[in-house]
DNA sequence: GTCACGCTTCCGCTGGGCGGAAGGATCGGG
DNA sequence: CCCGATCCTTCCGCCCAGCGGAAGCGTGAC
């Protein structure tokens, strides 16, 4: 009755997933002992793999003994086909916009109930942004979330507006009421926009990309910029915003 | 005496890293005998473990049946302190530089002899580039790649130069005798430079990145664009390169 | 039909993997 | 200096998870 008790029907490999899914963007380093526990695994058992996972590379040890992602898997995960042709094709727009404002711009798609950013140009001038390419955020304090969720399928908007909307700044919009309104005006103005509503002194714009060239395609993603104020030059941005995204929807 | 043989002396965890490891970027997806033969594994057992890691989303199984890099794999390894600090460091140079010349733009390290791209920017006028992110490349063809060699240690310089430089293009420099030479002037410059010399109607000028201020300060990183020629500009473009690169090398 | 090829499933043997427990290493408080 | 707390590392014996040969399918070429 000694030794193995490893819960019935876990397999090494699962536990090898494990490890690695103990790592997010909150937590990119952990103890040994926070691994295990965030992987659900014994200590020892933990410190194995983990170790075996540090020889091959996919894992890594800081000086202080903390685990973090290796470079390995930094390798391996850039061969990933994320949304591969979605970005070749708006890579020259992202530039020109970039080139145009010296503003962040931003690629995202919509997974679920959240934004995931896949592309990104940020410029020194900008605002410090909170996301960065692989993150995930709410649909509901973004540009790019706005406009793809303005888009999304009833039963997401339904799941959005349902469950409370966290508060991130003072300016973020936690009213179902309030944010259905500006969904429903982001459908006819063909853009949504935020003030300070994920971060103080950030103003973004976000653009919904159709695949192809009618103008009730599907919607695959949407494209946005971050700017700090949107007092001025609102309609130039928008303007120039909605000729690159029907450039690379056209080129899908 | 049946079933069981597996290499002794592997455990499962060294099979899921071998299982990844298969995919490098000449080889973005497999089929299931080919992975199996990749990692060194039996077909049967590669079959059931690439299913878990399906199921974990390490790996994703296309609709044709041929394995590919999960997504799962792509945000965990985007948490890997890759450079970290001197990417957020050059960050809004290399911005800059983009914006100023419309040229690629690209941040690299050497990595044993080889040229690691950590960052990039490629806007839509330039010349079609092989290196993304995450690739690496020899170190005697490109402008980074000089750069970063005519400053590496002597060993470093001495394997490179003792092997066959491998012929990319028709101007590949392959005597090791030019390529010396090239390195020394590249150190007296501060640049480097290819003609055409990775892919064909492509140039590039690569200057090395020292942390801090002092002049002789190590060299962690190269900073380059790649153009269509360098018949123009070439010295304003130097320039500009190594205002930039002083100014990444501050902020380390 | 027949063969070839690649994927999937089955199954019995066994050694790789498990975790409790003991042993270190490090730190800080008394 | 000792002692407890905390975390990491190593040891070890039990046992079942994992292995791969072999057989079974599905598909496509000729």
């Amino acid at each position: 009755m000694a030794g193995n008790t490893a819960q019935p029907g876990t397999t090494v490999a699962q536990r090898v997933v494990a490890l690695l899914g103990a790592f997010d963007d909150r937590h990119r380093s952990l103890t040994l002992s926070r691994l295990a526990e965030r992987a659900g695994l014994a200590l020892p058992t933990a410190h194995r793999l983990a170790g075996e996972l540090v020889a091959g590379g996919l894992l890594q040890r800081r000086d202080d003994g903390a685990y973090v992602v290796g470079r390995r898997t930094w390798d391996i995960g850039l061969l990933a086909p994320v949304q591969t042709d979605l970005r070749r094709a708006a890579s020259p727009f992202l530039q020109d916009i970039y080139a145009a404002t010296l503003a962040t711009v931003h690629l995202a798609v919509r997974e679920g109930t959240e934004v995931l950013y896949v592309e990104r140009i940020s410029g020194r001038a900008s605002v410090p942004i909170v996301s960065t390419v692989g993150s995930r955020l709410p649909l509901h304090c973004t540009g790019v979330g706005k406009a793809l969720l303005a888009h999304a399928p009833p039963d997401v908007r339904e799941a959005v507006l349902s469950r409370p909307l966290r508060r991130v700044t003072p300016y973020t919009v936690v009213q179902p009421g309030t944010l259905a309104r500006q969904l429903d005006q982001a459908v006819r103005d063909g853009y949504a926009s935020t003030v300070e509503e994920m971060s103080a002194g950030a103003c973004s714009v976000g653009v919904p990309i159709r695949r192809g060239t009618a103008d009730d395609a599907e919607v695959v993603a949407a494209l946005g910029i971050v700017v700090p104020s949107l007092k001025r030059d609102r309609s130039r941005l928008v303007a120039s915003l909605q000729v690159a995204a029907r450039g690379i929807g056209r080129s899908l």
